[in-house]
This record gives C-alpha cells, structure tokens and sequence, in this order.
DNA sequence: GTCTATAAAATGATAGAC
DNA sequence: GTCTATCATTTTATAGAC
C-alpha cells in the first residue's frame, strides 16, 4: 500500500471529520473507536491526535461547527415583512439545510448526552439561539393577529421538532422532493398557528 | 458486604431491565458496560448472563416490551365515534403515556441503530403498527371531511414527531403539569388538520 | 443464582523514529 | 504529519466453585 508522507493537514482534518461524522451517525459516539476513524480515513490512530486532542474534543467540534454553520445560514435569509410569510420562509429554511445533511442532524441530537457539562452548555446556548428565531416569528405573529396558540414557547418547540422529525424518515430517493416536503410542512404548520379567519 | 445468596430470578430480572434501561437512557448504549448495570443492581458481570444471553438481547428486550406495552395500552382506548374525538384521545394518550416514560422513550428512539437487522425490522414493525392507528384516525378524519391535508401519511409522521419530542424538554417540575401540555398539543394538532369551516 | 477468576480482544491515548 | 509500538484499562463473555 502507497504511502502519503509529509504535510496533509488541510485535506486530512476535513476528512477525518467527514467519517467521524458520519460513523458516529450511523453507530454512536460511544459505539466507534478512534482506530475505525483512521482507518477509515486510511490513517493509523496516532495520526488523529494531530487533528484532535481528544474523543470528546472531535464531538463537540463536529456538533458546534454544525449547529454554527446553521445559523450563520439563517442570518443570510432576506427580511421579510409579514409573519406568514416569515414562517413559511423558516419552515423552508430549516427543511432545505437539515434534509442534506441528516448525519449532522443525527449527532447533534444524539450525542449531546456524551458531552462534558461544559459543552453541553454550549451546544444547547446555540440551539436556544436558533429556536429563539423561530418564536420571534412566532411573537410577531401574535401581535398582528396573524398567529394565535395557548402557549408561544411550546408550539416553537413543537415546530422544531416536528421539522427536525422529517430526517428520520425522508429518504433522497422516495416519492417526494425536498421541496414538496416543505410544501406539505408549510401548510400543516401555518394552520395549526393560524388565527380564525373572520 | 453481605451477600444474598439463593433464588432472585423473579426480582433481580426486573431490577436488571430497569438499571439498563436508566443507564443507556442516560448514556446511550455502547457507552454503558455490563460491568456498570451490575454494579448499579448491586451484582457481579457473570449474574448478569443468568437473565439475557447477551447485551444486545437485553437492549431489543427493552425496545420491544416498551413498544408491546405500548400498543396493549391503546387497544384498551375505548372506541370513540368521531375523529375529531378519535384524534383528542390519541394525542392525549400519547402524550400521558411516554411523558412519564421518558427512559423508554429515549431507548426507543436511540438505540434503534445499535440493533442487529432482524431486531431491527421486528421493532419497525411494533413502531409501524402504532402510526397506523393514528393514521387511521386520520383516514376517518379526512373520508367524513373533518380533517383536510395534502399527504396522509406524511401528516402521521409528523404528528408523531411533534408528540415525542416533548420528551425533549418536558420537566415534572416545569411550568405544566401533563394534562395541560396534552390541551395545548390537542389544539395544535385538532388546528393543523381540521377542514375550513363553512 | 451468584460468585471469583480468567480469557481474548479492544479501547483511548502517548512516545519516539522517520 | 504519519508511522510503529506500547501502556494501562476496559470490554464482552465464559468456566467452574459454592
């Protein structure tokens, strides 16, 4: 087998964290070992720790860029004026950047439990960032009398949830494209915050 | 430290299901060894293999009892009239019966890609049976022009998602008590599909 | 039914050669 | 920056005494 010597750590820091990614996706933190990263990289274990000072460190890098990137997407989404047509462009957003990218969608939920207290906080300060979004749209609603529900905070938990739910069962080659989801999400979501029409 | 010696079969099982079923809640599956479910019953690793062949036997056994619970639990519903009705008393069944059991929850939900194929489709097919009463709810719903929505089944799913990821921040000691998040999910639900009024 | 002891393999992480 | 080699632990699972 040819061997590679010498400086490889652009291209290897990013592959290592694609198969870390999607290993731990597919088994669990816990479940894969440092070996089968390298090897899956083609690399031998001491190789990684160039990258990554620890197993713990590599996690919480995997869920902190993902969770950093996504918001810094939904700061590039154009303002809009009316609730109803944020909403809409929330529900889109959050359907066309996760659907892609279901590893990532998977260990930030999954693994959040294997972080160190510290990290957890972190992880969860950027999430709370990101639902914070969502229920200011929701707010504006409320006040324009576009939007009514019992309680704000709950129906923007519910909302997440049942957007992020989609990973767990959309699959890229079943009978309905991305867009169509959200579509079908659109709807569903406006209606249940929707104020009775006069 | 004294030692029980003799028969515990019936005792220690149960307490063996439990302590697993709490510590790969809490830590996910290959994260917690058969040293630490011992420890925490209050056994040696060998005991252990009296009562599962294997760990991987131990996790499916919990995976299925929860999801065989589960559906004995529905069927014993009594049978409403209406879908409207139909759907409350889902939504509030659901809900009354996996907020307390959030340790199964979890298990049931995490754990599914820690299980061989075969254990894996057996517990697919428990899951898919549960939709399918939902989703017929929602059929009666939509044949007597009740509820309205673009996709069915897609309507299941994400209704069953957005009930289980209250699982997520649902705190005993928070703000509400079970039957008042289970009003405020009946009427998001109740909003989302429900036909325009006349 | 539980214990002790052990086998055989795998793990996270480090040291030092190149 | 990667390799080889190694350490100290930990792992699942089994065997046999009691």
């Amino acid at each position: 087998m040819a061997r590679r010597r010498g400086s490889h750590s652009d291209i290897t820091g990013p592959k290592i964290r694609e198969a870390a990614l999607r290993l731990i996706a597919q088994h669990g933190c816990a479940a894969v070992s440092m070996r089968k990263i390298a090897e899956d990289v083609g690399l031998q274990v001491g190789a990684l720790y160039n990258y990554t000072p620890d197993k713990q460190s590599l996690l919480f890098d995997l869920m902190e860029t993902h969770m950093v990137d996504l918001l810094a997407e939904l700061g590039k989404l154009p303002a809009l004026d009316g609730p109803i047509e944020q909403l809409d462009q929330f529900v889109r957003f959050h359907i066309t950047y996760h659907l892609p990218r279901r590893d990532e969608v998977f260990v930030s939920y999954m693994e959040l439990r294997n972080l160190s207290p510290e990290n957890f906080e972190r992880i969860q300060a950027l999430r709370s960032q990101y639902e914070g979004a969502l229920e200011a749209i929701l707010e504006a609603g409320e006040a324009s009398d576009d939007f009514t529900f019992t309680d704000r905070h709950i129906t923007t938990l519910s909302i997440i949830a049942q957007l992020t739910g989609i990973t767990n069962w959309y699959r890229e080659d079943g009978r309905l494209t991305i867009d169509e989801v959200a579509t079908i999400y659109c709807d569903l979501i406006q209606r249940s915050v929707a104020s009775a029409q006069a």
